[in-house]
RNA sequence: GACCCCGUAGCUCAGUGGUAGAGCAUUUGACUUUUAAUCAAAGGGCCGAUGGUUCGAGACCAUCCGGGGUCACCA
């Protein structure tokens, strides 16, 4: 390893550079000494790449006469005493044009610069002899001096218009770890988190139209509650007690209905301490909303109206390609009961069976089920088996046994049955919703139910928590719930199959070993 | 947690037990409208880590680390 004696007081850290990045060390000292200051504090914009691209008009170049831009370089090509490059900013890129004769003492530090520095042009738009849209440099100073090598791809646009990349930055692994990179380099990555963004913005304005709530409610909970998972826990001091990191926000946002709002919600980040592939991630994004004087029929209607007001906005058409299918976000989405989707599969409906007849139709099915599944497992294994992966275009499934959904209002005419629909889109779930439970002898006994399921040995049954009980006891109002997992809507949306792409910092295992 | 695949230059990748390779990037030189600029030359490697087999290992074996995928659990 090349060591910079003239550097030696830079520190340990330098170690492990490597040619490229001595170099840029060594650049950005010869530029101190030129008087140069690599880093100035700002630089006053005009214009973006793409509201130069898009607004130039070769009859009136004189509206881009004066023009202020900067970015990132990208691309540098020296010929002589004129250099083209193309600098990239937020909104895109764009070609910049630097000649010698107009810029003497830019040029002589040109030398010095690399791709990954930014630096600020100003000067006119002009078309070249190629006709590329560009800027003329008449002033130019750098913004910022690199020190780390760019995995830069070159691009390429055909006679089509198809855009070839060569040599793309796609180590999905150092792509996650220096998401910063991936940014800057694959253009693409930019596009999903605005879409991401714009879905967000989006839900909070449907809400906010309505005059519903937006709230905050704890993340560190002395209980965890609303949703099966095992919890993250942590401690803490002043207090000396454990304390779990939320695992859904459910029963604080009914304690808020109770408390007399009529309409709230919340963007929640959540935590379970579970398994993570490529639609799970340790954090991750839910959407609560709960809506008084309401029941999960009229959520429906609501949830059909926002997701595809979203997938629109987002897109602009109601159709996305997923995982190689085409989906329909038209209203209305399908609506269908659990057990008539389960016959609809395996031709018997099973509604009412018990724990041995559900075990023979399992069998006849072959649905793969532990020997010691209880009655409400084995259902449950049926349905994901033969009836999930089938539900590709949206799908309501209407109506589950009550022993899965120990916060569901029983159904107003099925016994057995909650009030529960669950949307579900290219095979997996995407939103949650039921009439909720504000029966207070019911709910406790389904709590208490739940207590007696963990103690023997079911670590994701839910916890007593005797303030809600106390909250439902004061009374709630008829109430309708929602939740949708944002992460993975924003993945439908935007056509991408892991969690890692709608997500800027993944959750990584660290690295045990320095670069 | 189980199984399968991967880890070689800054990036993308070849490398069939016998001197460590290519393209881009970098450096030097030429070039005042180029665009994967071009032309000429040069530098750059703990081959993920540790052990083993072998006269000889980037390659074969074992273990570990990291990543990807499938499954299980879940949203």
């Amino acid at each position: 390893m090349k060591i910079l004696s003239k550097n030696k007081d830079i520190g340990m850290s330098l170690l492990h550079r490597n040619d490229q990045e001595l170099r840029r060390l060594e650049e950005l000292n010869e530029l101190r000494q030129h008087g140069i200051n690599p880093y100035p504090p700002v630089f006053e914009k005009t214009h973006s790449s793409v509201n130069v691209l898009n607004g130039f008009d070769d009859n009136k170049p004189e509206e881009f006469a004066q023009v202020s831009l900067a970015g990132r370089i990208m691309a540098i090509r020296k010929m002589g005493k004129a250099t083209f490059c193309h600098i990239q900013d937020d909104a895109g890129r764009i070609q910049v044009y630097l000649k010698k004769d107009d810029l003497p003492e830019f040029y002589e530090i040109l030398g010095n610069l690399d791709i990954g520095d930014i630096i600020g042009v100003k000067g006119h738009v002009f078309r070249t002899k190629t006709g590329e849209v560009s800027v003329y440099a008449k002033e130019a100073i750098l913004l910022c001096k690199s020190l780390r090598v760019l995995p830069i791809a070159k691009e390429e646009t055909d006679e089509n218009g198809n855009k070839i990349v060569y040599d793309a930055f796609a180590d999905k692994e150092l792509r996650y770890r220096r998401r910063y990179i991936d940014l800057i380099v694959n253009h693409e990555v930019k596009s999903v988190f605005a879409k991401r963004s714009k879905i967000i913005s989006g839900m909070r304005r449907y809400f906010e139209d309505k005059g519903w709530l937006e709230v905050e409610t704890p993340i560190l909970q002395p209980l965890y509650g609303g949703a099966t998972a095992r919890p993250f826990t942590t401690h803490h001091n002043a207090l000396d007690i454990e304390l779990y990191l939320r695992i859904a926000d459910e029963l604080y946002l009914k304690r808020l209905i109770v408390g007399g709002y009529e309409g709230v919600y919340e963007f929640c980040k959540n935590f379970r301490n579970e398994g993570m592939d490529r639609s799970h991630n340790p954090e991750f994004t839910l959407m609560e909303i709960y809506i008084a004087y309401k029941d999960y029929m009229w959520m429906m209607g609501m949830v059909e109206e926002l997701i595809s007001g979203l997938c629109l906005a987002v897109n602009g058409t109601h159709e996305v390609e997923y995982d190689g299918h085409k989906l329909s976000f038209q209203a209305p989405f399908r609506r269908a009961t659990m057990h008539g989707l389960i016959e609809e599969a395996i031709g018997e409906n099973i509604f009412g069976y018990d724990r041995d007849q559900l075990l023979v139709v399992a069998r006849k099915n072959n649905v793969e089920v532990e020997n010691n599944a209880s009655g409400m497992k084995i259902f449950d294994e049926i349905f994901s088996q033969k009836v999930e992966h089938t539900l590709i275009q949206p799908t309501f499934v209407m109506d589950y046994p009550v022993e899965m959904s120990p916060l569901a209002k029983a159904h107003r005419s099925e016994p057995g049955l909650v009030e529960r629909f669950e949307l579900y889109v290219a095979g997996t779930e995407l939103a949650n919703c039921f009439t909720e439970l504000n029966d207070p002898i019911d709910q406790r006994a389904r709590l208490e139910e739940q207590a007696r399921v963990k103690a023997a040995g079911d670590d994701e049954a839910m916890v007593v928590d005797e303030d809600f009980l106390y909250a439902i006891e004061v009374g709630m109002p008829p109430t309708a719930g929602l939740g949708i997992g944002i992460d993975r809507l924003v993945m439908i949306l935007t056509g991408q199959t892991s969690i890692r792409d709608v997500l800027f910092f993944p959750q990584m295992k660290p690295e045990k070993q320095h670069h």
